[in-house]
DNA sequence: CACTGTCCATACGATCCTGTATATCTGCTC
DNA sequence: GAGCAGATATACAGGATCGTATGGACAGTG
C-alpha cells in the first residue's frame, strides 16, 4: 500500500527533463547538483522500471519511459502552480496572481491597456501573461483564464462568448503609394503579400477564406511580426480591423473582397467561479474584449 | 524566484483535506501527526495567505482557503498517481497497472469476463477499476480508460465509439406470475416499479425517454441494487437488455413499448496512444464492449 | 462524574537529507 | 596537446526533518 515515490522526486524529475541535465535542474530548482542526481537515482530504485536516463558526460538523456512519463510530471507541475497561484490571496480579496493565456496578437495589441485600468483599479492584482497560438490546457490549470478562438466544449469550464473579430488585407500609405493600383483579387499577384511560412493550420484556414490566394513574398509564422512588417510598409497582409483602424496611415484593401471573422471566448475554469479575483478578471475581460470587438465593427462601416 | 513551496506540503495538505485532521492525513500518508501538523503550520507560512485550517480538539476544519484549493490539490494527487501507473512497468512491456473507469453495471456485470480473459493473456497486467457513475475526468487522468455512455469531446483524448446498448423493461418470471396481467403502458400503474430514488439527472433521462411512467415503488439510485431487486423477483425495472437475456427467467416487458438506447465510447488521453500496454487495453475494451452490444441487438430481434 | 477514545501541541534525540569539496570524464578552442 | 567549460559521481560534515514520548483538550458513554 505504497503511495509511490515522494512528489519532491516527481519535481526534479521534471526539471530534469526540462534542463537535459542534473546541474540545469539543479539550478533551475534551487538545489545543488548532487541532490539532483540522488533525486533520480532514487526515482529509479523506487520505480523499478529500469533506467529513466542514460548519463553522459554532456547531460541527461531520457530513455523511452522518461518520455512517457513527461507529459505528466509537465501536468503535475501545472498543477503545483495552479496551487501556489490560487493560494497567493484570500479567496475573497481582490489581490493575488491570475494567469492568463492569450494568443501573441491579443496579448500584445489589444489586452494592455485593458489590463493597465485592471491593475489601476486593483493595485494588489498581479497578472500572468502566457502568450501563445498553441490553445493551453485551462482544465490542466496551465492558466486560469483564456481567451480563444475556438469554442471551447469542455463542460467544466466556464465560457462566454463576446463576438466576433473582423480580419482584412491591410497596408501602409506608403506602400500603396509606390505599389500598382489594387481593383481586384487578380492584382493582387503583383504585390508583395504577407502571411504564414510553416503553420500549416493558419494556411488552410487562410485558404479557406480565401481560395485564390497568391503565395505570399514574404513569410513568417509569428503573427506580431507580420503586423510590423504591414506597419513597416512591406506589403500586404492580414491582420484584425480593430488594431488596423488605429493608425490611419494603414489602408484595408479590397474590404468587400477579403473579410473574416474569428470568433471570440473567454473561459475559465468552473472551480474558479468563487475565487473573487478570478471572476473579477473574467468580467473585466469580458467587458473590454466585447469593448474591443465592437470597435472593430463599427469602424468598418 | 521561489517555486513555491516544497510538493511535499501539497500531498500532506490533500490528505488533510480528505481525512478532515492531522492524525488521519498522517495515517493515510504513513507520517506521524508531527509531520503532519508541521506540514501544515509550514505551507501556512508559505504562503502567507492565511491560516489554512482552524484547528480543534475535533480535528482540522478547513478555512474558505483551504476549500479553493481543494480540487487542485486533487489534481495534483491525480498527476501523481498517474505518473506512478504509468511508470508501472517499461512503455512497450504488456505489464503494469491500467486505470479503468466504469459505470458500476458494466464493470459489475459486464466488464469481468473482458478483463479475465485479457489477464489470461497477459498475467502481468494489473487493472484498477474506478467504478463511478460520475463520469471522471481523463484529462485529470483520474483514469487511463474510460467508457462512457455520453460522448466525450475534447480534443486531447482518443475516442472510439462501440455502438449502442439496448435498454428495456424487465422482470422476473416468477413476479409475473403472481401478478397482474401486462398488455398495455397503462397496466404498469398496477405494478412494483423499481427505479431511482434521488439521482435526479436518471430520473429526467427516463421520463425523457418514457414519459408517462408511473411513480416508482421501489428506488434506489444504486442501479446493481436494482438489477439485483429485478432478479429477486421484486417488481418490473429498466435494466440493459443484453445484461437480461443471460438468465431466461427474466422477461421483457413491452418491449415495443419502452426502449431506449444508450451510445457508448471507450475513450483515452491520447498520450497513452503509445503505451502499448494502454493501446492493448483499449482496443481489448472495443473489442469486448463491440461484442457485448452486438449480442443486445441480436437478441432481441 | 470518571473513563475512554480521538484529537492537537510541544520537547528531544536519532536519522535522513542536503550542501561543500573533490575527482573524473567529455567536447571544444587555441 | 594543453586549457577550459560543463557534465556526473563520490566522500563527508552539518543541519534540517522526522519519529517517539508526553501533556492537554474535547466529545461520547456508562
Amino acid at each position: 500500500m505504497d503511495s509511490g515515490p515522494g512528489w519532491e522526486l516527481w519535481r526534479t524529475f521534471g526539471a530534469v527533463m526540462r534542463a537535459g541535465s542534473l546541474s540545469g535542474a539543479a539550478r533551475a530548482l534551487g538545489l545543488t547538483q548532487p541532490t539532483a542526481g540522488r533525486h533520480i537515482a532514487e526515482l529509479e530504485a523506487a520505480l523499478g522500471a529500469g533506467a529513466l536516463f542514460t548519463r553522459s558526460a554532456r547531460g541527461l538523456q531520457p530513455t523511452e519511459t522518461a518520455l512517457a512519463l513527461a507529459s505528466e510530471a509537465e501536468a503535475m507541475a501545472a498543477a503545483a502552480a495552479a496551487l501556489v497561484r490560487t493560494a497567493s490571496a484570500p479567496g475573497d480579496a481582490i489581490c493575488g496572481i491570475v494567469r492568463i493565456s492569450v494568443s501573441e496578437v491579443i496579448g500584445a495589441e489589444v489586452l494592455p491597456p485593458i489590463l493597465a485600468a485592471l491593475r489601476t483599479q486593483h493595485p494588489g492584482l498581479m497578472i500572468e501573461l502566457l502568450l501563445t497560438n498553441a490553445s493551453s490546457d485551462l482544465l490542466r490549470r496551465d492558466a486560469d483564464l483564456a481567451i480563444r478562438m475556438t469554442e471551447p466544449r469542455q463542460q467544466a469550464l466556464l465560457v462566454k462568448s463576446v463576438g466576433r473579430i473582423r480580419l482584412g488585407f491591410y497596408a501602409h500609405r506608403e506602400y500603396l503609394a509606390r505599389a500598382a493600383s489594387i481593383d481586384s483579387a487578380a492584382d493582387l499577384a503583383r504585390h508583395a503579400t504577407i502571411g504564414f511560412d510553416r503553420d500549416a493550420a493558419s494556411i488552410r484556414s487562410l485558404e479557406a477564406a480565401w481560395p485564390d490566394l497568391p503565395a505570399f513574398a514574404l513569410r513568417t509564422d509569428n503573427q506580431l511580426a507580420q503586423i510590423a512588417l504591414i506597419r513597416a510598409g512591406c506589403g500586404i497582409g492580414v491582420m484584425q480591423g480593430a488594431i488596423a483602424h488605429r493608425d490611419p496611415a494603414l489602408i484595408p484593401i479590397l474590404p468587400e473582397t477579403f473579410h473574416a471573422h474569428l470568433p471570440v471566448w473567454i473561459a475559465m475554469h468552473e472551480d474558479l467561479r468563487s475565487t473573487r479575483r478570478m471572476r473579477l478578471v473574467f468580467d473585466a475581460l469580458v467587458d473590454g474584449m466585447t469593448a474591443y470587438v465592437r470597435t472593430g465593427s463599427e469602424r468598418q462601416r
